[in-house]
DNA sequence: CGCGGCTTTGATGTTCATCAAGTAAAGTGG
DNA sequence: CCACTTTACTTGATGAACATCAAAGCCGCG
């Protein structure tokens, strides 16, 4: 138990510490170790509303979240997905002062939490790691850019097939996975509505290139898939 | 002639000088002005392809320039629009080492062609200077991503209407402008065909709300279209 | 003056959202 | 632990929105 504790509260020694707060001093690591916070939200808790105030870093150092919005439609559209070791609120946080997406977590995922001023402190005096974080930034933002750009010539079989082996290639690095999100969440992550979703699964299911079980996903044929993601 | 040519070689009395560069000392502009370039480009001329290695920090003095990608259903798509005082190439420029994306002018568009290096080399002694770059960074981004997400709702009227109020608020200043796109380049800006482009923009001309004449576009009742876009 | 790009209008067909209606699963409170 | 409620999932039928196709006029330019 002491060994956990000392794993959870100094950075220095923590096995998630990321590539970017690698290029960090001893020291530097330590003023943000005395200047943060670790926590774990549950599945569907919400961890940052739109609209609140940005006081903080957050780092994903384990589990998986969605970065949403609320739209005048009434509805609610997944922005996009952050993974473990991702910097979830990078896209607001140097842009305004409050936040423009909601976060909520879709599994059980471990924050760290660091007072935003101590970052941008470190970030002053740190050449390195700054322009890192510029990097993480600009990779961030174009990361949504071009997965919308895609998404936008994509028929829906191709969007479902794209999101199936996304969660596959990039999420689980496995062909078999429980779904970590609801029909209705990729329906609000691909544009396109629940009903449609569940469809297409199913004609997926019944062309026998995946199997499904409720959240279960195994894919049978990734090269089917792949085919329909491309040309769809 | 004389005045002209120094307003052009010498940043510290550009009168198209931004926020940005209002961070930098006198000693720093002068960096900037040594190691600057600057060209007009025409309408239509290509200014940068996706492809291309980055050199060059890219900031628009005056004009318009579009930012677009090729996608692979063999179509074109506008990214985004960039206006005087604009930093054009920032999407890609902290993340890759290649443009993601190409810039065309769309108006005789006059550009600031700067040392990549030599705007690094000032990033790294002036905090400054470097946080207001992370936020036009950021806002950049967010940008595109909140129109894109925004024009997702939108049916074709909305989408129409919301471009026409662009170019009125957002470009021109005026309720009356010359559109400085084809038709066919507004359809790859909101993603609709051409044809329908055409037919909604002459729908709005027979309900009285535009007059059009060519690429003249007339404003007649704001209120309305506001309401197109709000609703669409 | 003829060719290619831009514009326009009408007709046709596909894709997809929406509605309706029902089953299954998962919480919730007594 | 069971009745109750809600949320998730599923399938089919219908219609609306939109892309595509077709045909033609227009304009600038070589």
């Amino acid at each position: 138990m002491m060994y956990k504790k000392e794993d959870d509260f100094n950075c220095s020694s923590c096995i998630y510490r990321s590539y970017l707060f690698d290029m960090l001093s001893q020291e530097e690591l330590e003023i943000i170790s005395a200047n943060k916070a670790e926590r774990t939200f549950a599945p569907g808790e919400l961890i940052v509303r739109e609209g609140d105030l940005i006081k903080d870093f957050l780092y994903l150092k384990k589990g998986l979240i969605k970065i949403h919005k609320y739209g005048r439609d009434q509805k609610d559209h997944i922005i996009s997905l952050a993974i473990e070791r991702d910097f979830a609120g990078l896209l607001s946080s140097f842009a305004y002062r409050y936040h423009h997406y909601s976060l909520s977590s879709l599994d059980y995922s471990e924050m760290c939490i660091i007072d935003f001023n101590v970052i941008k402190e470190v970030m002053a005096t740190n050449t390195k790691f700054t322009f890192n974080i510029i990097e993480k930034i600009s990779l961030a933002a174009n990361n949504v850019i071009l997965y919308r750009y895609n998404l936008g010539k994509l028929n829906l079989r191709g969007r479902i097939s794209s999101v199936l082996l996304d969660f596959s290639d990039k999420i689980f690095k496995s062909d078999c996975y429980n779904l970590p999100v609801t029909r209705k969440e990729i329906g609000e992550l691909i544009d396109m509505s629940t009903e449609n979703v569940i469809r297409i699964i199913s004609e997926f299911r019944k062309d026998g290139i995946i199997d499904v079980s409720g959240r279960e996903i195994i894919i049978r044929d990734k090269g089917i898939l792949k085919n329909i993601a491309e040309k769809g």
